[in-house]
RNA sequence: CGCGGGGUGGAGCAGCCUGGUAGCUCGUUGGGCUCAUAACCCAAAGGUCGUAGGUUCAAAUCCUACCCCCGCAACCA
């Protein structure tokens, strides 16, 4: 029986849409897959989303639609915004698929019955998009003194008022966790986040609690159908569910132990924590061993920066897919970032990639080497006729030199896959191409083509040349599934170039009728796309603008009362207001009498505006950036009178100086009249 | 002194841990070639490796100080 391989790539929550880093960790585990399956490993390739918990039930309310309709939408954007890619998954799994619930309910039950699981009572700040708890000095307050998570920055952290809870005994684990990682060295890679988490391990470990009573969108816990439980116990145990645990519907106990403990889970390093602290230990509370490696990649930044809705240099899925082929979209995400390391992507930089490295490289060589087969030797692949030609050594020793150099690079590239380095095993295969490039240079065959009695050299450059294309496409097979499969075919090859081992490839048969010849890669005009792109970007950022952001507009408790968040108000349009409402807003006119910067903050200026009262009145705003203190002075402008004061950076704003904002950054623009107009003079 | 990352030919990066002729990709220039997707091959130009000190026979690499950039945080009543 074969080895197995088992990869998986986290589940994605569809509480957010599909974008490049969904994309980006499937293609690994993708490539992955279909690496090992060419290698003949029985392999199991796993993704899906994770549906449940409170923030699931929030955006479905705010739609007005039912959960499951909502989480079903999401998973249809996911599957169609994969669909072009035709991953190689053996499943997709849903948290909310029956045989799922099915196991999770036994692994819950096997902990708890080894004594790991406990009723108490829960109090505290809760983030629903990343479903962690925090305490109060993690957490972060936001401008309008709401505490926030600290990775989503625009979450409210929800307080939990004390409600019943079990809670999972993850302080027991602190050693056992300890010593994992120590006999595992390789459980958690790159080694960096490797240590990342010793320290975080070390550093001592609370109870987690698993259950929850005031959220109904989640799985029931056994026996206590009052309590939900918590969504990383739920998504985490995908992995074992989607494969027969506890379940027969996915193939059961016999498919489970086939597989489990997996080979690789991907994960992005934002939920490393979760993967290689929580994840091992329900594990082994239950009595199962964990997995064999858990690999954090890097994240895509975009220009230097992180990608983010608010600066807008977001890479659009349909964007890409409109513009680049999947084998051109994988490819980058190979090649262009070192594994494990945050890499750039930017459309320019892939747009020079997917030409030099695609078109020119790959694409090219096939091209030339199959048309001189086709114009010189009638579309048969020539035979190196050993007996007829004895003057061509010279010649012979470069053919013998391209070969080796081929057959180190199929090795360099097996070696450096193993180890997850992508971009340099591509490295390696890209080295070669330039050889066998270098050498139909050196050896001019369109130069022998012109004399007869040199076809023995011909042929032996066009065999050699061919010999090792078919190499690459078998290797890369993996990679750029759809262009190797398309170059296998214009080699006359038969036969789906995934099942063939590189190492049992069959020799070369001299004499094969090589396909109708096609490129694979067609060049790209660069300024036209980059033009299209632009124009495609602006069009959808400008869309979306306009959609309502329900998640902005939560209003939520403020410090140090917990109050329960209120739901969205009519996220569907205007949220009017009454007269009586404005009217409580007091505007005035003002004018600035001085104006500094605070010191140690980038963004605030600090003004004394004389409103017509008794004493001028110290302000604070945000425009640091956009003005400069001193030029302000004199200048009137408009102030909101009557917001209760607040200190900012220890002085105390008395009120509030109303400008524009400008576009994604919010540049401010300061609203005055164009008529004079006395100070304090009231607006309305 | 809030935390972290970084400053290497025009651009993007590797090298730094484990000192010893400064390397890769793209771009530029010139040449070659014409089988091929304006491709491919060759050659050249271009860097006092952020600055200033120090250690050493020898520093991009180790040490010290400083400057600058970029994330994150703080901060935009």
């Amino acid at each position: 029986m074969n080895d197995t391989f088992y990869v998986t790539t986290p589940i994605y929550y569809v509480n957010s849409h599909p974008h490049l880093g969904h994309l980006y960790t499937t293609i690994i585990a993708d490539t992955v897959a279909r690496y090992k399956r060419q290698r003949g490993f029985d392999t199991y390739f796993l993704t899906g989303t994770d549906e449940h918990g409170i923030n699931i039930e929030r955006a479905a309310e705010a739609a007005g639609v039912p959960v499951k309709q909502h989480v079903d939408n999401i998973v249809n954007e996911f599957q169609t915004a994969f669909a072009d890619y035709n991953f190689s998954n053996n499943h997709w799994i849903r948290t909310t698929d029956d045989y799922h619930k099915q196991g999770v309910a036994e692994l819950w039950r096997r902990v708890r019955d080894n004594g790991y699981i406990y009723k108490g009572s829960y109090e505290g700040w809760y983030c629903g998009s990343c479903n962690e708890f925090y305490n109060e000095s993690e957490a972060v307050k936001n401008d309008i003194g709401v505490l926030v998570c600290p990775t989503h920055t625009v979450t409210p952290l929800d307080f939990i008022t004390k409600e019943e809870s079990y809670f999972f005994k993850l302080s027991e684990f602190q050693d056992k966790l300890l010593e994992y990682y120590e006999k595992n060295p390789n459980f958690i890679r790159p080694e960096v986040r490797r240590n990342e988490v010793i320290s975080f391990v070390s550093g001592g470990l609370k109870d987690l609690s698993v259950s929850r009573t005031s959220v109904k969108w989640g799985i029931p816990v056994p026996d206590d159908p009052e309590h939900t439980m918590y969504v990383w116990f739920d998504a985490l145990s995908n992995y074992i569910t989607a494969i027969g645990y506890g379940n027969e519907t996915r193939g059961g106990e016999a498919e489970y132990k086939k597989y489990w403990p997996a080979n690789l889970q991907l994960v992005g390093k934002d939920i490393l924590r979760q993967h290689t602290v929580y994840w091992p230990a329900f594990l082994m509370a239950a009595g199962i061993e964990p997995a064999h490696a858990c690999f954090a990649h890097g994240m895509w930044l975009s220009g230097g920066r992180k990608m983010s809705k608010t600066t807008g240099n977001v890479i659009d899925l349909s964007v890409l897919a409109k513009h680049f082929q999947p084998d051109a979209v994988r490819y980058i995400c190979l090649r262009e970032m070192a594994f494990g390391q945050d890499g750039d992507f930017t459309y320019e930089a892939l747009l020079d990639r997917v030409t030099a490295d695609l078109a020119s490289g790959l694409g090219n060589l096939s091209n030339r080497t199959l048309t001189m087969i086709r114009n010189y030797f009638e579309s048969e692949i020539p035979d190196v006729d050993r007996a007829a030609s004895p003057i061509i050594s010279e010649l012979a020793t470069r053919a013998t030199e391209v070969k080796s150099a081929v057959a180190s690079a199929v090795e360099q590239f097996d070696r450096e896959f193993d180890e997850y380095n992508f971009s340099r095993g591509l490295e390696a295969v890209w080295q070669a191409i330039a050889v066998v490039d270098k050498f139909i240079s050196d050896a001019k065959p369109w130069d022998i083509a012109k004399d007869e009695t040199r076809c023995a050299e011909l042929a032996l450059v066009l065999n050699t040349s061919v010999d090792a294309l078919r190499s690459f496409t078998v290797l890369l097979a993996p990679v750029l599934p759809t262009a190797t499969q398309s170059i296998w075919q214009q080699l006359g090859e038969a036969g789906n170039v995934a099942d063939i081992a590189p190492n049992a490839l069959t020799p070369l048969k001299s004499g094969t009728r090589i396909g109708e010849i096609e490129g694979v890669f067609p060049r790209l005009d660069k300024k036209k796309v980059m033009n299209e792109i632009k124009q495609e970007e602006a069009a959808s950022q400008s869309a979306r603008a306009q959609e309502i952001k329900p998640e902005s507009s939560v209003v939520t408790a403020v410090l140090p009362s917990p109050i329960p968040p209120i739901a969205p108000v009519a996220p569907e349009g205007i949220a009017y207001i009454g007269i009586e409402d404005f009217l409580k807003v007091e505007l005035r006119v003002g004018q600035i009498l001085t104006a500094e910067p605070v010191p140690k903050a980038d963004k605030l200026l600090r003004f004394t505006i004389d409103l017509g009262e008794a004493e001028p009145r110290q302000v604070l705003a945000g425009i640091a950036q956009y003005y400069e203190a001193e030029k302000l002075i004199g200048r009137k402008v408009i102030v909101v009178t009557n917001l209760a004061p607040r200190k900012l950076r220890g002085f105390e704003s008395q009120g509030m100086i109303l400008a524009a904002s400008l576009g994604d950054e919010g540049k401010p623009v300061l609203a005055g009249f164009l008529e004079e107009v006395p100070n304090g003079a009231k607006l309305k």
